[in-house]
DNA sequence: TTTTTAATTAAATGGTCGTTTAACAAAAGA
DNA sequence: TCTTTTGTTAAACGACCATTTAATTAAAAA
């Protein structure tokens, strides 16, 4: 089994999402893409279905990667740098361009009626949701901390969602002012300062 | 032609995509839901594509008559009252079923390599943000104005996405709750009164 | 080099798709 | 009532679907 194959076929898959839709994304159309024959779909992936969740994985698992190499350099103890680091990984570059934006959301919408797929969003959804929970409770209350984190979690999968349809894409630098923004206006006037004092005097 | 059959075909198709995703809704399906014959759905809509069409018509139809119903009856001097109206037709119970939410993020989906539908989104997709700026104009600066419609329409877009795969559906009172806090500390602290005043001396 | 194994494919299969055609039923008009 | 129009359907059509089978090519092992 070389190893290209499988990245190999999955990118096709995207591409072909990306071009034609997941309705039209056919074994053959993506055979195509990759260069190879529709058989091979099924010796990689033991069917079309198991293409599809591999490729679900790894648009999710990109998108939790580039959260989580921010937040390793990031500062554990600035509680404001690291929901930033959250919220830029989620509109990280490599993430946004049209072929990613448009499969996550065509995955998102078929996740509904497709057990598979909807345990895996749902895991990645609740660690989202979990992530800023965890931050924000350093700076409020926790129910404070779930109602905010919830917010956030809107704001992005929001302005994703309305990327998907827009031209021009999403705009990452809007994209982070308009929940930086938010996110000042729920915090207490010196929260930066109250989490560094926590911890020093622990 | 009777007037009866649209509707029924329309509500036939919802409930085919409700528990069958639109991937599967064949017009086998949905014309069994219907209690008709397959071959109707080329007589009264051309074909399936007609349906499909008229079906997400249908869904943004009843979603902006829900916002217009609610800013007739709202003060027009009001802002906040108003923002809040709009906000709250986006929430109303009689769209917030499983069948209407899961229909409207399939066709949002389906949208992005469909001509009419994308048409179709991106004008509902812009009176909602021209809806919001408009009034929030009253209150902000244009720019701001911009901005805080972008967040709002985000955060109502965003809710009802994760509501599609929540369990328990859209959360109406949480939505609003989350989008009026919001819209509170974007305001300036006497805003409702500003525009008021705004109003009477001119 | 020869043999064996792994990777790949072309072709065939059974099924379902959306649409069309032609026949049938029901209602409306004469 | 008889005729004509309208609504509806069953059946057939060709196209495409995902998957399987058996044959072929390429690589690895002997």
């Amino acid at each position: 089994m070389p190893a290209i194959r499988k990245p190999q076929l999955i990118k096709a898959t995207m591409q072909a999402i990306d071009s034609a839709g997941l309705q039209k994304a056919s074994v053959a159309i993506i055979s195509r893409y990759a260069g190879v024959s529709p058989a091979i779909i099924n010796h990689y992936f033991g069917g079309k279905d198991g293409l599809l969740e591999a490729t679900m994985r790894s648009v999710l698992r990109d998108l939790s990667n580039a959260v989580r190499e921010r937040l390793a350099e990031t500062d554990p103890n600035d509680v404001i740098a690291r929901i930033k680091a959250i919220v830029g990984g989620n509109f990280d570059s490599r993430q946004l361009d049209s072929k990613v934006v448009k499969t996550w959301l065509a995955f998102w919408s078929q996740a509904m009626h497709h057990p598979g797929l909807f345990r895996l969003q749902r895991v990645n959804e609740q660690r989202l949701l979990s992530h800023l929970r965890l931050e924000l409770k350093r700076v409020l209350e926790p129910e404070r901390a779930q109602f905010v984190a919830q917010g956030i979690a809107a704001l992005i999968d929001g302005i994703w969602l309305r990327g998907a349809l827009t031209p021009g894409g999403i705009n990452s630098e809007l994209a982070q002012r308009i929940i930086t923004d938010y996110l000042e206006r729920q915090l207490p006037p010196n929260a930066a300062l109250r989490a560094l004092s926590t911890r020093t005097a622990s």
